[in-house]
DNA sequence: TTCCAATTGTTTAAGTTTAAAATATCTACC
DNA sequence: GGTAGATATTTTAAACTTAAACAATTGGAA
């Protein structure tokens, strides 16, 4: 069921690439939040755990630009994990305008014991595409991801008639 | 910069998969945004015009599956174009539980305005991949989206060791 | 006909996210 | 030392999203 063509071969293109992209992250992103639900976590509060128990403490600015939300949302998030006693917060001694948020042993355990089975679950869902496609599918994004970052609009590029 | 493997390789193949598949989107995502911003409108609401302005008059049911958002939050949207006179609801005649969504002829008039330029931001966008690249990377992300779409997790999946 | 379950859409309550303003601290320069 | 500008985080206000409860309508079975 494709599209016809209306803006040209390169545009329709590009804009197929940009609703299958979408809908691809936004299936995946539901099937895991179902899970990550299991484990009482929100979705964003799993990605600091993860995050964290993967990298460490991190000052709450590196958390933001891990997980991809702004400064604000990471406040929130960290509050949150905080009631909850998995997270703390430590002021930096040298710079104390920084704060550093790690993982408490609570923290650690429930990383520790949920992040395997999540782990099997995306496992799972992947395996719909055999490792050399997924190979190829995380090179491609990846190379899209990184080129488009920085990206400035380029006001000639569209086409008026 | 690899992440060491930890939980075997087709774990972190899929892992690393699921990591860049979520970048990918939120940059291509945040980059849109911006643009759409200067038309005066939300994302949600660009999609909902999008979506109409492609397809013509939809059911809110209908509307909420293809822009993939939950029934409420489509009242809503629904709501704020109407309020900008650019949508309008019209109720079924032969069922009067159903609500046919359809662009004014000044959403429809907007839409025809920028759609073609959100177009070639797109197409910009996409550009940093060859045509070759993006069909394929669209190929797989489409195969990737319709197989999980109603992935019930399979409880023995996952590695206990 | 009458009732009941299923369907369609809205409302509600709670949580998440953002941009922008505010606060605190640091660094560099005079 | 003191001040200005930069940096790190929090607060605030507004918008978006969801799940769940609710209301209206339909269609079929008793």
């Amino acid at each position: 069921m494709k599209t016809t063509k209306r803006y040209g071969k390169r545009a329709d293109l590009a804009l197929s690439l940009w609703v299958k992209l979408a809908r691809a992250h936004s299936t995946f992103a539901r099937q895991t939040s179902r899970d990550i639900e299991q484990y009482g976590l929100t979705p964003p509060q799993f990605s600091v755990l993860e995050t964290l128990g993967h990298l460490g403490p991190l000052t709450m600015g590196e958390l933001g630009r891990k997980i991809l939300v702004t400064g604000g949302c990471v406040t929130v998030i960290v509050d949150n994990l905080q009631k909850e006693k998995l997270a703390e917060r430590v002021r930096d001694a040298s710079d104390r305008r920084v704060i550093r948020v790690q993982l408490t042993e609570k923290g650690n355990k429930l990383f520790q014991r949920i992040f395997e089975q999540h782990a099997g679950r995306v496992t799972e869902l992947a395996s719909v595409l055999s490792a050399t496609e997924q190979e190829a599918l995380a090179g491609l994004l990846k190379k899209l991801g990184l080129a488009i970052q920085q990206h400035e609009p380029n006001p000639e590029t569209h086409h008026d008639h």
